[in-house]
RNA sequence: GCGUCUGUAGCUCAGUUGGAUAGAGCAUUAGCUUCCGAAGCUAAAGGUCAGAAGUUCGAAUCUUCUCAGGCGCUCCA
């Protein structure tokens, strides 16, 4: 619809002001004011005033002196210059019928230039379980996962697992630590959380092996691979059973300590190689080796490790050849840590623009009032199946995708429990429900008798332009990778609906009026299509 | 100090590439069940869009400055 006006105007424009490049300047626009009785506006006449030294009023005039009749559409000037479009209900009911035929309603947003994307995300570090903080990322990379490949990309989702760090080592050692304390002796900060507990048992009953312990204490305990495998390996099922308990599958979980494999062309020591024939390592002459960047950054350090930037370089590297786009999800934590990668990339003749970083702010997490910090470290932490035990995956779904990933939340684990049967999720299902009852009482419609242009009550006016605003939002949820977007307009459309609902009696005894009937159809359809690009179930029972 | 994200109703958040009188939910107040599901509906009340200046016909939106908050500035991962 609004492509049709704006090749009305297009038109228009061209006969009133020909030759003119006016017409990048035309967009058609919403109406959002409520005061204002229209569908559609431009501002075209306002820009072109600046342009043509001349009144926006007189301008508007000019245009719409050119503007063919059509039969559907009345066209206004409204001061100071608007050109207001209003459809008539006949065509606007349409967007009924086209809704309840589509096989697809989201058949439009698909890309022409297809690419093979990999999606990075969580990539929490195999010590301790997801917890509450990591569920934004979590639910934020998934859906634009599935965004992505609805706009028809290849898409792989991948999990990059850092099992070769130093905290693996100490992971290990808070686990022996609970069958011998002299394993604890030498290190502090060991992991506190229960389930390091639970791996010693596992350990004791398979009888897995166990360091020695070292006589002096100036000797490093030396940790048998296929114990700490065993660990890692315990660790990593238990965040995939926590995924899958969200509905969450990864393509490709990516072990960092495989690019260490013998075969591996991605070994941090070519790329250490690779960048020296460049020339971009420093040398500030101690025994670390440098990238050259912004600042100096480490890849190895004096004592011959390689620091995590190094093999997470090695990583992207990686990705870069692999991928046509390469995005991370990371939190707002990570933004000073992107200067670094890029630099690195650039030094190994990529080009950045392949890389999307998408970073997204902290959750701060509060229980009655009070903040509370996650830490896997001293196992203070809330798992996120608790929380999805307490208020179920569609309510977590729905509150993480409501909000922009660049706005800061708040976020109080006892208000949300309390106040999960307020839960604007539950409302718009609850539309969902209400909707399917009918449908179920009424039997077969589609083959009876209705008139669409019947509908013209005030509250089937405003359900049916809601509707038609569906394609609009699902273009721009999914093309620009924006969940709220949708959020807010199921909310919206459910709003619309309960309101109709509870003032307009559908079902009447003596004859069913088909018309509504197909309307309430195509509200349900699109909820449940709204649903189901966010991940969350449409019951038909509640 | 530098970088970065943010500041909109009592609380949690929307607000489209700058458009018309600023939008929801929760909380508060007042109503609504012989009738399709009250997880609902109808209203009321609630705002100096942090502050100031600027650009513009027009600013919550863009620019600059100030104030406040989160996060980061490791040979940590």
């Amino acid at each position: 619809m609004k492509k049709i006006i704006k090749d009305i105007l297009i038109n228009a424009i061209n006969h009133t002001y020909p030759n003119s490049e006016f017409i990048g300047l035309i967009e058609v626009q919403n109406v959002t004011a409520k005061n204002v009785e229209a569908d559609f506006f431009s501002n075209i006449s306002m820009k072109l005033a600046k342009q043509l030294k001349e009144n926006p009023m007189h301008i508007a005039q000019e245009i719409t002196k050119n503007i063919s009749k059509i039969d559907d559409i009345q066209v206004d000037i409204v001061k100071p210059g608007y050109i207001n479009f209003i459809v008539h209900d006949k065509e606007k009911n349409n967007v009924i019928s086209i809704i309840n035929n589509s096989n697809d309603l989201l058949g439009h947003c698909k890309t022409d230039d297809k690419l093979k994307i990999n999606v990075e995300f969580v990539s929490a570090n195999p010590t301790g379980p997801l917890h509450v903080g990591h569920g934004r990322g979590v639910i934020y990379g998934n859906i634009i996962a599935k965004f992505l490949k609805i706009q028809g990309h290849n898409v792989t989702k991948e999990y990059y697992v850092n099992d070769h760090g130093n905290q693996i080592r100490k992971l290990c050692l808070s686990v022996f630590s609970h069958i011998d304390e002299l394993y604890a002796k030498s290190e502090d900060d060991l992991y506190q959380g229960e389930y390091t507990k639970e791996i010693a048992v596992l350990i004791k009953k398979n009888n897995i092996e166990l360091p020695v312990i070292p006589k002096t204490s100036d000797h490093l305990i030396d940790i048998p691979e296929d114990t700490r495998n065993f660990i890692v390996k315990n660790m990593v099922d238990r965040i995939k059973t926590q995924l899958n308990n969200l509905n969450i599958k990864f393509d490709n979980w990516f072990y960092e300590t495989s690019l260490f494999d013998e075969k591996s062309k991605y070994k941090p020591d070519h790329l250490i190689q690779k960048l020296e024939k460049s020339g971009n390592l420093h040398n500030d002459g101690t025994n670390a080796i440098m990238l050259k960047a912004e600042e100096p950054r480490v890849l190895v350090k004096s004592d011959g490790t390689y620091t995590y930037f190094a093999t997470d370089l090695a990583y992207h590297h990686l990705k870069m050849e692999e991928y046509d786009v390469v995005i991370d999800v990371w939190g707002a934590d990570h933004h000073g840590y992107i200067p670094r990668m890029e630099a690195g990339l650039i030094a190994l003749g990529h080009k950045t623009d392949k890389l999307d970083i998408h970073l997204i702010q902290f959750a701060n997490l509060y229980r009655d009032g009070e903040k509370i910090s996650m830490s896997t470290r001293k196992g203070e932490y809330v798992e996120l199946n608790e929380l999805g035990d307490e208020i179920g995956n569609d309510a977590i779904n729905f509150f993480y995708l409501t909000k922009n990933k660049d706005q800061h939340l708040d976020f109080d684990l006892n208000v949300a429990i309390n106040q999960n049967k307020n839960n604007p999720v539950f409302y718009i299902q609850y539309a969902h429900a209400r909707i399917e009852k009918i449908l179920t009482e009424v039997g077969r419609y589609q083959d009876k008798e209705y008139d669409l242009q019947s509908l013209d009550n005030k509250l089937e006016k405003d359900l049916i332009s809601t509707l038609m605003n569906f394609n609009e939002v699902a273009t721009k949820t999914i093309m620009k990778l924006q969940p709220h977007l949708m959020t807010h307009f199921l909310l919206k459309l459910a709003q619309d609906f309960h309101s109709y609902y509870a003032n307009i009696k559908i079902l009447n005894q003596d004859e069913i009026d088909y018309s509504k009937i197909h309307l309430i159809a195509a509200v349900q359809k699109v909820i449940k299509c709204g649903l189901d690009l966010l991940n969350i179930n449409s019951p038909k029972v509640m």
